[in-house]
DNA sequence: ATAGGGTTAG
């Protein structure tokens, strides 16, 4: 028998299962409520009828109202025609259309009303109960169910929808206990109630529990699929997401839309661009389309792998865009660099009138500090609460800190956190010490330095960045007083770790790492690039060393930071990518920035490397483009998501 | 009129 994986691709479309069909028409009557006539024009034709006081027509106007989000009109279709069919349009179109609270109070409004709720508004409380983490309300409609036997009195294929509405209401409340209990007095279980469990687990934290409980489930289908990656994407564990995905296609199940969603976002976090890429070629090999959030997430996808002209691209194909799609490209812009770009977005996002929300702010305060526009983020500041009505959260002020620290305005970024209404946090604070190291104002630095610790004692970005600060103006005394009082608390710093991607493979380095199997090779190139560094005039930096250990043993630390170790492997591999794409969790070190600028200069013919050498005007975001012959252009591009965050730690 | 999975910051 022929294997699935190797199954031929005609037939891959063949044999689609129930799920897919019911997902289908879910979504053709999503697009048919889109493109029916608004309600009340239908209401006016029926009048015209003689139908206007019929119980059917009356129901469905409330359910096309309420699910059309025009809830006072729904209630007066209500008042007309207050049948059971009616009530339950009434609560079930509230929750259709997000609205959950209103959902909430029209349940209670039923009840008052003394109408009999029946399993079909009990499965649409719940879900708006479950959607606002509603966990009271929906302890007590649990309690109506048991009281009106809904569940015990049904045969189960009835019963099954109740039980499931429950069992997802408290997975999504939170509350795995009650859900476990359910889960195991069901009659049936159906692959329904095992995906909730398995979302429930991880949405709690429990990625490990909700893959044990993965791979117990008797069936899997798409959206089951979809569920395990996306948990662990939520988890932040990406490469098993990944696997995930791969499994699934063993398996020979379909993958939508929203698979391929977190799929994309995966690849995101991971820097892994040639895999976002393939995610998007399967796509459409598979038939599978580009709906907004797809657009969005792949948006998302190429501005954190440092491709904004595909980002872009993407945008601009984009027929149809949201407050997401807007946000997305804005941040995008900000974070590669361009400040000016990303505040052109946003005005063009204010002029089609999509509501911009906090975290476009973030986007917008973020350009502003890349393109050093102190004045204007201010601006940008303000008018958030006096133009658009959003409160500026802890971010936002962080931005305010980092785009007054970065421009050198020392004084005033301190000024900010004092007048903060909700007080500073360790990661403002960071930000704010960067900003003193960056300037070498010592004198605010130690205060700072000092508020951090109070706050947080183990903080390692704390001591490391008041060392790196009392290197810089040679105060050695207080370096190793530092670096005593790191020794005598026993202060770790997180490792620095590095992520590549080789042929669809993510290889993954930490420092001083020896565990790849072509570790010696590795290392034995790098001791080479070393050397051809040496002879051109690269003397190693070993000023920010955060280790108390020998001279000597500095240069050592330095060698195996995590991403000399990719690159090394990078150039080691003769089928080497065009583009080498590394993605860092810190901060690189100014070593490490100095070796990589070397290593292009090294390899490249210096006209070429002197116009696309780009560095965004801060000292640590590079992006390289590297030819290591002159008939092959080999590009490198090092991109630290540490950089653009003024807070992270060297390493 | 009816149960499960998707996107942005820190």
């Amino acid at each position: 028998m022929r294997s699935r994986g190797t199954r031929p691709r005609w037939r891959a479309g063949a044999g689609r299962t129930p799920t897919r069909s019911r997902r289908c028409s879910r979504r053709w009557r999503r697009a048919a409520a889109a493109a029916a006539p608004p309600p009340a024009a239908v209401h006016a034709h029926a009048v015209k009828l003689g139908l206007g006081g019929g119980a059917h027509v009356g129901s469905a106007l409330v359910a096309a109202y309420a699910s059309g989000g025009d809830g006072a009109a729904a209630a007066r279709a209500l008042r007309a025609a207050p049948t059971p069919v009616a009530w339950n349009a009434l609560v079930s179109g509230h929750t259709r259309a997000g609205r959950h609270g209103e959902a909430r109070r029209a349940f209670a409004a039923m009840v008052r009303a003394g109408a009999a709720p029946t399993r079909v508004t009990f499965v649409a409380v719940l879900a708006a109960c479950g959607k606002a983490r509603d966990a009271r309300l929906g302890a007590q409609v649990h309690a109506r169910v048991v009281g009106s036997g809904a569940v015990l009195l049904l045969p189960p294929p009835g019963a099954a929808k109740v039980e499931n509405a429950l069992l997802e209401m408290y997975a999504e409340c939170g509350d795995m206990g009650s859900a476990w209990r359910l889960f195991d007095g069901m009659r049936v279980r159906g692959v329904v109630a095992w995906t909730s469990m398995v979302s429930g687990l991880a949405r709690a934290g429990r990625a490990g529990e909700a893959r044990g409980l993965f791979d117990r489930m008797p069936e899997r289908d798409t959206v089951s699929w979809t569920a395990m990656i996306d948990g662990y994407v939520r988890a932040a564990r990406f490469r098993e997401a990944l696997e995930v995905f791969r499994e699934m296609q063993y398996s020979g199940a379909r993958a939508d839309e929203f698979t391929m969603v977190s799929v994309i976002t995966a690849c995101a976090q991971l820097g892994a661009l040639e895999m976002g890429e393939w995610a998007r070629v399967y796509m459409s090999r598979q038939g599978i389309g580009m709906d907004v959030v797809v657009g969005n997430a792949l948006i998302d996808m190429y501005s954190k792998c440092g491709s904004i002209e595909r980002a872009l691209a993407v945008f601009k194909d984009m027929h149809r865009r949201d407050k997401f799609t807007w946000t997305n490209v804005i941040l995008g812009l900000a974070v590669n660099g361009y400040g000016e770009e990303a505040i052109d977005m946003f005005h063009r996002m204010i002029r089609v009138s999509e509501a911009p929300d906090e975290v476009t702010f973030v986007g917008v305060l973020t350009a502003c500090t890349h393109a050093g526009l102190v004045d204007k983020g201010r601006e940008f500041f303000l008018s958030m609460t006096d133009t658009y009505k959003i409160a500026p959260n802890v971010v936002h002020y962080g931005c305010i800190v980092d785009l007054l620290g970065r421009a050198g305005r020392i004084a005033e970024a301190l000024e900010t956190i004092d007048q903060m209404p909700m007080g500073p946090n360790a990661t403002i604070l960071g930000t704010l010490l960067a900003a003193c190291r960056l300037h070498g104002n010592a004198e605010i630095g130690e205060s700072v330095a000092e508020r951090l610790l109070q706050m947080d004692p183990g903080n390692s970005v704390a001591y490391i960045l008041l060392s790196n600060m009392y290197a810089k103006s040679n105060k050695w005394e207080d370096v190793r007083r530092l670096r005593q009082a790191i020794m005598e608390k026993g202060i770790k710093k997180e490792p620095g770790c590095s992520l590549i991607e080789m042929n669809g493979v993510i290889y993954e380095f930490v420092a001083g790492d020896r565990s790849h199997p072509m570790s010696k090779e590795i290392y034995s190139k790098l001791e080479e690039i070393i050397t051809g560094l040496k002879n051109t005039g690269y003397v190693p930096d070993i000023t920010e060393v955060f280790v108390e250990v020998a001279e000597e043993e500095k240069q050592k630390v330095i060698y195996c930071h995590s991403e000399k170790l990719a690159i090394a492997f990078a150039l080691l591999s003769p089928e080497s990518n065009s583009v080498i794409r590394i993605v860092k969790n810190l901060r690189m070190c100014l070593d490490c920035h100095n070796a990589i600028k070397l290593i292009t200069r090294v390899s490249v013919p210096s006209a070429l490397n002197d116009q696309l050498l780009m560095v965004d005007g801060q000292q640590y975001s590079i992006e390289i483009i590297l030819a290591v012959t002159l008939d092959i252009g080999l590009s490198l591009v090092v991109w630290s998501k540490a950089i653009f965050y003024g807070t992270a730690a060297f390493g």
